[in-house]
DNA sequence: GTATTAATTCGACTATTATGGAAATATGAA
DNA sequence: TTCATATTTCCATAATAGTCGAATTAATAC
């Protein structure tokens, strides 16, 4: 991922309605949701939350699809990997920056703390 | 991690001159970079650099430290992993992001020791 | 054709962020 | 103390982002 896409991207998820539109989607997997449904849900107008799936979308992270007069919105898991990929890789001294999913049992804190 | 903190790393993130700040100060490792030697490196204005830090500072992204006239600023390694670590659990679906950078060359020179 | 539903784009506004020179603060040296 | 260095804070200004009602486009049904 080249670091100009990387910053968009994390822009894009740099606001409150946005990863919490995000979130939602993620959540909601493969059958994504209607912009109106998310928005209802979020309780956010319309008109604000096509603003912000705009944002998300023209950085890569959700992608959209008409279904009759709906436009369902799905989170790209694949653009999602290569931003974390990029953070590991520029951001964390080209080591292991230790991702470690929470469900892991973990076996000792390193000198942290 | 907690999400307003979250999205305040983010933000602090996806700006040009703060990801390359940041990247130059992770590549820099322990020894850390004093600020006029990183706004020179970079070619922006003290002033400006200092906004710049002051938003990573803010975030947690990154430390600093007096050291006789200098201050000197630091990655903070531990404050990237949980947002990487946030970002995995939240926004890939609560299973493996894959993150696999593939073959990274290891440098081995962190605070592990 | 008109009406209804779903969503976006427009427009006007407010708020936040970014920029960089000048002034202020902090440290160390002569 | 006075001078030089290192960096921040202040200030004014420019630029970008966020908000939301109203107008517009798109699809479907009657």
């Amino acid at each position: 991922m080249e670091s100009g896409l990387a910053i968009k991207a994390l822009g894009a998820l740099a606001q409150e309605q946005r990863l919490e539109a995000f979130r939602r989607l993620v959540q909601a997997g493969d059958g994504g949701v209607a912009a109106g449904t998310l928005a209802e849900a979020m309780g956010v107008p319309n008109s604000s939350l096509s603003f912000h799936l705009a944002q998300l979308s023209h950085a890569g992270l959700i992608v959209q699809q008409r279904v009759g007069r709906s436009l369902i919105y799905r989170a790209d898991y694949r653009a999602m990997n290569a931003l974390v990929a990029y953070l590991m890789e520029n951001c964390c001294g080209g080591a292991v920056c230790s991702p470690v999913p929470s469900s892991i049992p973990q076996k000792a804190e390193r000198s942290a703390a």
